[in-house]
DNA sequence: GATTATTTATGATGATCATCATGAAACTGT
DNA sequence: ACAGTTTCATGATGATCATCATAAATAATC
């Protein structure tokens, strides 16, 4: 059951892209190949003719996620915004791969961690050149301590079964960075 | 092969031990109840003895763990000192239960999460009144402000391969939430 | 059009793991 | 000491899963 050579290109992206979804709604160790191959639409055993591994395929999805997200630069101020609401928290499959994943990614192979490490500093760099070309340390501290405040709020959020706190969390971090000493007031200065 | 009362609750007590280091190192899913129970000296058949499931287990192992850091109140500035340090991010399995299964906890059963979620309103109201007893809306989004920073970036120091990154990360969040907005300064208020 | 090459589907295989059944040992209360 | 109870060890059991072998079917090439 041989398929022409763009469709198994778009297998193959069928595959990156359900597995990306499927690895931040309920991280890597309980998606299954078959599971992904399910959703991509195609049986488990075509598996290996794409990836060597489940170890490959997470690596490649996350290269695949990061590289997809690496072309929408915008304000940082909106992002913030979108960032940490209870939409975001609530779709973790559509969601920032770093707030999924970078915590599992620890018991993954180098392929991924590697992939995640490059992520960030992507991430890093975005977020620090965004407004201005501001690249004074004070502004990369500013980024850097802003984005362990977003990330850290989104998985607290996650974790937390109180929606009211929950909801708090998001709301306070967010005007925290706002107010406090964010990226948008390093930029301001 | 029986054995006495004490010695069953000291097993029980290994057991629990055991677990939590474990699943702090290596995640909840990658640890076997048969190496909790080696890690605890004993063999894997006496575990339905303590618990009814290994869902039971992670959900015990949480609530112990959170017991037994409530006891240690601490200097607040000082707890920030120790915990944005590579020596906290190199030991996950002797290090803070929120940053290193929190994340995780969502994939797992009500008791965990509800024991997460305990365990992190306990922390932040530890945080709030730790040396004044300032209940301001200030205070509290510092402390939840701080908090996340602080999470957020012992997770991603741990996900970043590059040590250089990784410790600039834990530097600059700790430098970041000092001098512009943390608990400190809202506290010196 | 015939041949070749290659993708995918079906169906093992072997490993791992949570959970359970059984029995032996020894603590507890009398 | 003795009877009864209970913990723990040994050894299944059944499920899940990653991976692989094989075959069918069709695109690619000539």
């Amino acid at each position: 059951m041989k398929v022409s050579r763009e469709q198994m290109a778009e297998n193959r992206l069928r595959i990156l892209d359900a597995a990306s979804r499927l690895f931040r709604e309920k991280g890597f160790e309980a998606v299954t190949v078959s599971e992904v191959m399910k959703a991509a639409g195609l049986t488990h055993g075509g598996f290996y003719g794409h990836f060597t591994s489940k170890d490959d395929l997470v690596a490649q999805a996350l290269a695949s996620t990061f590289r997809a997200q690496a072309d929408d630069t915008q304000d940082i101020s909106t992002y913030l915004d979108q960032y940490l609401t209870p939409r975001h928290r609530d779709n973790p499959g559509a969601g920032c791969p770093i707030a999924g994943l970078s915590a599992e990614s620890r018991h993954q192979g180098t392929a991924a961690r590697a992939a995640i490490t490059e992520g960030l500093q992507t991430q890093i760099a975005r977020m620090s050149r965004a407004e201005d070309g501001d690249t004074s340390p004070e502004m990369r501290r500013a980024v850097i301590g802003s984005w362990a405040a977003m990330v850290g709020a989104i998985i607290l959020s996650r974790a937390i079964v109180d929606p009211e706190l929950s909801d708090e969390v998001l709301r306070e971090t967010r005007a925290w960075i706002k107010a406090e000493g964010g990226v948008a007031e390093a930029e301001a200065s």
